[in-house]
DNA sequence: TCTTGAACCTCTAGTCGCTAGAGGATGTAG
DNA sequence: CTACATCCTCTAGCGACTAGAGGTTCAAGA
């Protein structure tokens, strides 16, 4: 079982460039090489890279999955950590979620305008600064 | 009515080398200045910047951000294009709180985890691929 | 065995949206 | 008129990649 960087590129999701970069800052081992230098990747790395993509669409920073695969090898004192780390990271999740929500809504009622009455459409004003419409001969 | 870069920068909360920054690349135009080149500012530049600062928060890339400024300055026949870039925008913000909201959750069943129990704490596997327990003596 | 060509290698530099610091000039209040 | 907060420009740095140049390796087919 031996993959080449663009085996593990498309099995892990996450592009070539980038597999050279994490293994650059050292969030991923060195991989062995061949004779040639080229790099031979197994399962364990597959499963690595995919844990740190899975994290990073989850929002959390390098350095935060860099933290947690620190702790993964010492997981019997680890759990604490592990969950200060998840629960910092979930209050700013939360607060991501509350602004996304607000802005969903504001530009569904922007949306909602009808393009044919221009003279209605809000979006310049829902964007400009709430109470003072910039445009207001719009 | 002149203010400084530093009453600008309270005023519309956005540091001032941000706003240094935005003129430079043509964000917000060129202030008038004073004999010894210090910049000064009026209510215009106060409620652009508010409004940049605001769609900004809001995820609009600061190229969306430009385009909306430009369509601003043509009203009369704007609407529809502002109307499209606010559509792509919702897309996107509607995909985002779907996958935060997918992370909270996740997250939230972590932190429920029973710190003196660490043998059943989830962090490492909700992290790890799904289905994938990446680290089964844990 | 040789050849072809896709995939690999390293290295440097660029991207976006800021942010920080050096080193010096200006403006205003006492 | 002096002190000093604030301003100026300029360069460089950040995170997390992404792109390109220029060259090498590997594996499959003839």
């Amino acid at each position: 079982m031996s993959l080449t960087i663009g085996e593990l590129s498309r099995q892990a999701q996450v592009k070539i460039p980038t597999i050279r970069y994490y293994e650059q800052i050292g969030l991923l081992a060195e991989p062995a090489r061949t004779e040639g230098q080229q790099r031979r990747y197994g399962a364990a790395e597959v499963r690595q890279l995919n844990f740190i993509r899975h994290a990073r669409e989850l929002g959390f920073e390098v350095e935060a999955i860099r933290q947690l695969l620190d702790l993964t090898r010492a997981p019997e004192r680890s759990c604490g950590e592990v969950h200060e780390i998840t629960r910092t990271h979930l209050e700013e999740v939360k607060d991501k979620i509350a602004r996304l929500t607000a802005l969903r809504d504001e530009l569904e009622a922007m949306v909602a305008c009808d393009h044919r009455k221009i003279s209605e459409c809000r979006i310049i004003e829902v964007l400009a600064d709430h109470g003072q419409c910039q445009h207001a001969q719009h």
